[in-house]
DNA sequence: GTAAAAAGTTAGATTAGACTAACAAATTAG
DNA sequence: CTAATTTGTTAGTCTAATCTAACTTTTTAC
């Protein structure tokens, strides 16, 4: 059983991984705002424990078993940001704080129970793939709304970016996961997007939004 | 904000202060097997945050505040149990574990929600009150079954001990809360009760048994 | 009412996980 | 290609929570 600091670290570790291929000590030091001599100990530590393979100076990368580890977490942590939403009726600006905490809960029967009860959900409420019990994920190939052209007709499939503000802003313009838009045009200036879905005859989307939608074209 | 381990103490200190009246580091210390050493450090460490008033050689108290406290995580650790029973279909056995690690978690939001979900429950599934959310909560005046008498009729209030092996038996008899129960005799000799109830004709107790559940005289 | 036992405290060590200061290696810029 | 900058490591300190060993106070037994 690992400690709830290792937890947060294969995490980060197994995040940054996906975000941006190779990981230094010194992306992982600031991704959990700690220190990078207290990181480079704890990759001794960890390395010691096999869930990383260390060595001075080189990039820092997760083993196998540390991925298995970290795609565990990451599924006790989306299974519960989808028990939150579908069973208990949060919204999905307010999971994420709660399933930070949730995942490092010491029972396989409460996430067995929860994804029961969800009936084997695929995808958290973000539309991030739910790992399955041997930690197998797969992200489909979406597209950034940002890649997309005028005159495409696309479906709401994810967002990057899972911040309460991000969320809010797109609980306001009541864009949500499932949503088909149309897009109208592209300011060629500054990529900013107008599009069309729902009551929402021309909304207009800055190209920082349009970055961390991920849409499936219909 | 308490630490988890403080939390730990409060609760400890409480329950003790219940079941035995006055608590001393002894007590403390084989109920949390922790050292009397570190219990001693401890508590010198929560009156300095006003949740315990200590004085060298002297019983454990806790402070109002501390009682509060308490209350609260109990109220946390009981609607989780209830949560768990009533909502995720859990058995009353199962629960303790994981209240025991969710009652730590900082999110109002989620125990408010719990709360709702639940209809706002007075009791937790083995029958102890929860606390409100200034932490008052009352027992009701109960009888242990071990105190009643042959020929009289009762009904399942609360367990005492809520142990899984404790529990287990009582599924294996099909006892459970709100049930009616018939105390047909008391063996003279070692207080064994015999007691009648849905299908159980003739069910026999032991008085170790007896002395660890609640009932109300119907 | 003293002696033995039990309970409680003090002092000092340990571990996990954090930090700062100082130094070393690697990368980047001119 | 060297110098400056950035990144990484080493060494040593700190805090929370634990421990053991040794000592003191209180309680219990006779």
């Amino acid at each position: 059983m690992y400690s709830l600091v290792e937890e947060n670290y294969l995490k980060a570790l197994f995040a940054l991984s996906k975000d941006i291929g190779s990981v230094s000590v010194n992306d992982l030091s600031k991704h959990l705002d700690i220190k990078m001599p207290t990181v480079t100990s704890m990759m001794k530590k960890m390395a010691a424990k096999k869930l990383v393979a260390y060595e001075s100076y080189k990039p820092l990368k997760l083993t196998e078993k540390g991925k298995k580890e970290a795609a565990l977490i990451i599924r006790k942590h989306r299974l519960t940001e989808m028990y939150l939403v579908e069973k208990m009726g949060f919204g999905w600006e307010e999971v994420h704080n709660i399933a930070e905490q949730i995942e490092h809960i010491k029972s396989p029967e409460l996430f067995t129970k929860m994804d029961e009860l969800l009936d084997y959900p695929k995808f958290d409420p973000h539309g991030a793939p739910i790992p399955d019990i041997n930690g197998e994920m797969e992200w489909k190939a979406y597209s950034k709304l940002s890649e997309c052209k005028a005159g495409e007709k696309v479906r709401m499939a994810a967002v990057i970016n899972t911040s309460d503000g991000f969320l809010e802003f797109l609980n306001s313009r009541e864009i949500r996961l499932g949503l088909k838009i149309k897009i109208m045009s592209v300011e060629p200036f500054d990529n900013t997007m107008v599009v069309r879905y729902k009551k929402h005859d021309q909304e207009s989307l800055s190209h920082t939004v349009c970055e961390r939608l991920l849409v499936e074209k219909v």
